[in-house]
DNA sequence: GCCGTTTTCGGCCCGACTGTTTTCAGTCG
C-alpha cells in the first residue's frame, strides 16, 4: 500500500526524466501537476485507488490514473521503467545545477556521452562545453561555480539561516535613499521550512533603482554578483545563498509582490482565475485583453494592495504562507479571513531543557530568561531515564528535580513575580509503545511529553501503532517530534500522520509542533486535516539553551502555514489556563 | 497528459536576464 508521498514521488520522478528525454513540456508538467495534487490530499490517495475514482482528481486524468492503479497492483510504473531506460540516473543531479536546464543538460549528454556531475565539471574546465554550439566559455564558467556552490552548501537551507540573512539585508536596503516600500518575497514571505534563494522586493522610483543596485551588490555580506540589470540584480552571499532583488515602481509593487511570493503553483491558478475572469495578471499588474486575448496595458484594472487584487479575482485576502495551492482558494472563496497566531499571541514556554538533562542551563535561569523575555511560564521537560545519551533523569533524579521546581516556584512568590515553573518531562516511547516510567511517577509530572529517540527506522504500521499506544496513556498531554526527521540531514520515522492526527484529536492530545528549525515538526502540511478534526498543539522550542527559546518564532510561522489560529494552539493559554487545560 | 459557462481540440502564465547570437533560446521565478 502505498502513501500518497511515495506515488508523488513516483510522478514527479517520470516529470524529471520526462523533461530530460525531451518530451513534450506539457505532458510532463501534467506529472508535476497529478504529484503536487496527491501530496496535498488530505485523504489518503488509497481511497481513490480502491474506488477507481483517481479521475475526481484534479489534474489525474485517463492515464495517469492508470499509470498508479498499476503502480499499486505491479510495484512499478510503465512509463516511468521506460523513461529510465532511456535516460541515465545521474542526469537527474544536474537539474540541481541553477543556469541548467534541461534542454542544455540534454545537449551537453548527447554531445559528450557523459552522466555524472563530476565528468560535466571536468567538461566545463577543459573547454568541451564551451564548443558546443548555443553554449560558450561564460556558460561554462557559470556552471562550474554553481557545481561548487552545490557541492559545498547545498540546494537549500534551514528557514532560520535565511532568515538571518534576510533581515538585516532588508534592514540595510530600507536605509537606502528612494526606497519606498520593501518586503521580503519568495519562499521565505511563506514560511517554508527549508530555503532556496532569498527574493526581496522594492518599490521605488526607476531614476532611483541605480543607486540601491550599488548599495546592494557591494553589501559587506556579498561575495559574488551572478547578474545587474535595471529591474533585477542577484548576488550570492559567504553562506552561499542566493540573494534576489527586484525594483518595482509604487504602482506596480502590490502586482509584484504576489507574483515573487509565489508560490508557482499558487501563481498559475491567480493567473487562471484571471484569465477566466477576461484579465491578465503579471508581475505589473491587473490588465483587461485585446480582441486577441493579448494582455492589454493600456487597459490597466485599479489596484492599491495585494487585498484589492486578490478581491478583484472573486477571493478574500490569503496570506502569504497559505499560497502554495493545496486548499487555500476554495478556503478563501468561503471564508473571509482566518486568523492565524501570531508571536504575541504565545504565553508560556513549553518543552525545555535543564542541565538535569542535556540543557546548558540552571532551570532557574532558563526561567529568569523567559521571564525577561515577557513568557509567563516555562515547561521543563527533560529527558526521561531511557535516553542515557541526553543525560535521562532516573526516578530518584526525578523526584529531586521535583523538590528544586517547588523550591524556585516559591522562591518566584516570595519575589512577587507573576511567573510559574511546571514540571514536564520528555518522556520516550519505548519500541511497545510503553512510557519511560511507571504510571504513579508520571502521575507526579504537571505534563507528559511522548517523544520517539530510538528506534526511528521501524516500519510505518508499527511504528503508527507504537505513537497510538503512547496517545491513548492517560498521562500523556502532547506527542512531540512525530517523525524525528532533521532538515536537510535526515528524513523522518516513517509513519501515517492522517491516522495519528485522528487518533490524537479524540484523545485531546496535542501533537507539537517543534520549533526547533532542525525539526519544524509536526509538518505543516497536515494543517488541512488538523483543522478538520480540531488538532491541538503547541508550539515548543525544544530549547536547550537560552537563545533556543527565540526559535519559538519558526514555530509560530509553520503553526501559521499549517492554518493554527490561537484557539487551537495550547501555549497561548495564560499559566492558570494552561494548568487547567493539563488536570483536566 | 489534462481540461472545457465560448472548447473533445488546441491551448497550457509570462516577462527579465544572460549569453550567444544579430533575432533568439534557455533558464528562472
Amino acid at each position: 500500500m502505498a502513501t500518497n508521498e511515495e506515488i508523488a514521488d513516483k510522478l514527479r520522478e517520470v516529470y524529471n526524466l520526462m523533461q530530460l528525454a525531451g518530451e513534450n513540456r506539457f505532458r510532463a508538467i501534467a506529472f508535476d501537476r497529478a504529484a503536487q495534487t496527491i501530496e496535498s490530499l488530505s485523504d489518503p490517495v488509497q481511497q481513490y485507488i480502491e474506488n477507481k475514482n483517481l479521475t475526481d482528481l484534479k489534474g489525474v486524468g485517463k492515464s495517469i490514473a492508470e499509470d498508479i492503479y498499476t503502480f499499486e497492483e505491479t510495484g512499478s510504473m510503465p512509463v516511468l521503467e521506460h523513461l529510465k531506460e532511456k535516460v541515465p540516473a545521474g542526469l537527474v543531479k544536474w537539474l540541481n545545477i541553477s543556469g541548467l536546464g534541461p534542454k542544455n543538460i540534454l545537449k551537453i549528454h548527447k554531445e559528450l556521452g557523459i552522466t555524472e556531475v563530476d565528468e560535466l565539471k571536468k567538461a566545463c574546465e577543459d573547454g568541451r562545453v564551451a564548443k558546443l554550439p548555443g553554449l560558450g566559455k561564460k556558460s561554462a564558467g557559470k556552471i562550474v561555480k554553481s557545481i561548487e556552490w552545490l557541492q559545498q552548501f547545498g540546494e537549500r537551507c534551514l528557514l532560520s539561516e535565511a532568515a538571518s540573512i534576510a533581515q538585516p539585508m532588508k534592514d540595510f536596503l530600507n536605509q537606502q535613499p528612494g526606497v519606498k516600500q520593501i518586503e521580503v518575497a519568495g519562499s521565505l514571505r511563506r514560511s517554508k521550512e527549508t530555503i532556496g534563494d532569498i527574493d526581496i522586493l522594492v518599490a521605488a522610483e526607476p531614476d532611483d533603482a541605480e543607486k540601491i543596485f550599488d548599495a546592494f551588490v557591494n553589501h559587506d555580506l556579498v561575495v559574488d554578483v551572478l547578474g545587474r540589470g535595471d529591474t533585477k540584480s542577484s548576488i550570492r552571499t559567504g553562506e552561499g545563498r542566493q540573494v534576489d532583488l527586484r525594483i518595482v515602481s509604487e504602482k506596480e509593487y502590490p502586482a509584484a509582490l504576489i507574483y515573487f511570493t509565489g508560490s508557482k503553483e499558487h501563481n498559475v491558478v491567480m493567473r487562471q482565475r484571471a484569465r477566466s475572469r477576461n484579465m491578465s495578471l503579471n508581475e505589473y499588474g491587473l490588465f483587461g485583453l485585446t480582441g486577441e486575448g493579448e494582455t492589454d496595458f493600456d487597459q490597466p484594472v485599479d489596484f492599491a494592495s495585494e487585498e484589492d487584487i486578490y478581491r478583484r479575482l472573486d477571493l478574500h485576502f490569503i496570506p502569504p504562507e497559505l499560497r502554495e495551492d493545496r486548499g487555500e482558494f476554495d478556503f478563501f472563496e468561503e471564508n473571509e479571513t482566518f486568523p492565524l497566531i501570531e508571536l504575541n499571541d504565545v504565553c508560556g514556554v513549553v518543552h525545555a531543557h535543564s542541565t538535569w538533562s542535556d540543557g546548558k542551563y540552571t532551570i532557574e535561569k532558563m526561567a529568569r530568561a523567559c521571564m525577561e523575555k515577557g513568557y509567563e511560564y516555562l515547561g521543563i521537560s527533560d529527558h526521561s531515564r531511557t535516553a542515557a545519551y541526553a543525560g535521562g533523569l532516573s526516578i530518584d533524579e526525578v523526584q529531586k528535580q521535583w523538590e528544586e521546581i517547588d523550591q524556585l516556584n516559591e522562591k518566584l512568590i516570595e519575589e512577587g513575580a507573576d511567573f510559574v515553573v511546571f514540571k514536564g518531562i520528555e518522556s520516550d516511547i519505548l519500541s511497545d509503545g510503553s512510557l519511560d516510567y511507571p504510571d504513579e511517577i508520571l502521575d507526579g509530572f504537571d505534563f507528559v511529553i511522548a517523544s520517539v529517540h530510538s528506534g526511528l527506522e521501524m516500519p510505518q504500521e508499527q511504528m503508527t501503532e507504537r505513537f497510538m499506544k503512547a496517545i491513548e496513556h492517560p498521562a500523556v498531554q502532547m506527542i512531540g517530534h512525530p517523525t524525528g526527521r532533521l532538515l536537510l540531514r535526515r528524513d523522518g520515522s516513517k509513519l501515517d500522520m492522517n491516522k495519528l492526527i485522528d487518533w490524537a484529536a479524540q484523545h485531546n492530545t496535542a501533537i507539537e509542533i517543534n520549533a526547533n528549525p532542525w525539526r519544524l515538526d509536526m509538518d505543516w502540511r497536515h494543517g488541512n486535516l488538523a483543522l478538520e478534526k480540531k488538532l491541538l498543539t503547541s508550539i515548543n522550542p525544544d530549547a536547550h539553551s537560552i537563545d533556543g527559546i527565540d526559535d519559538i518564532r519558526y514555530g509560530v510561522m509553520i503553526a501559521r502555514k499549517a492554518k493554527f489560529g490561537k484557539e487551537r494552539v495550547l501555549n497561548t493559554l495564560s499559566a492558570k489556563k494552561f494548568r487547567k487545560w493539563l488536570e483536566s
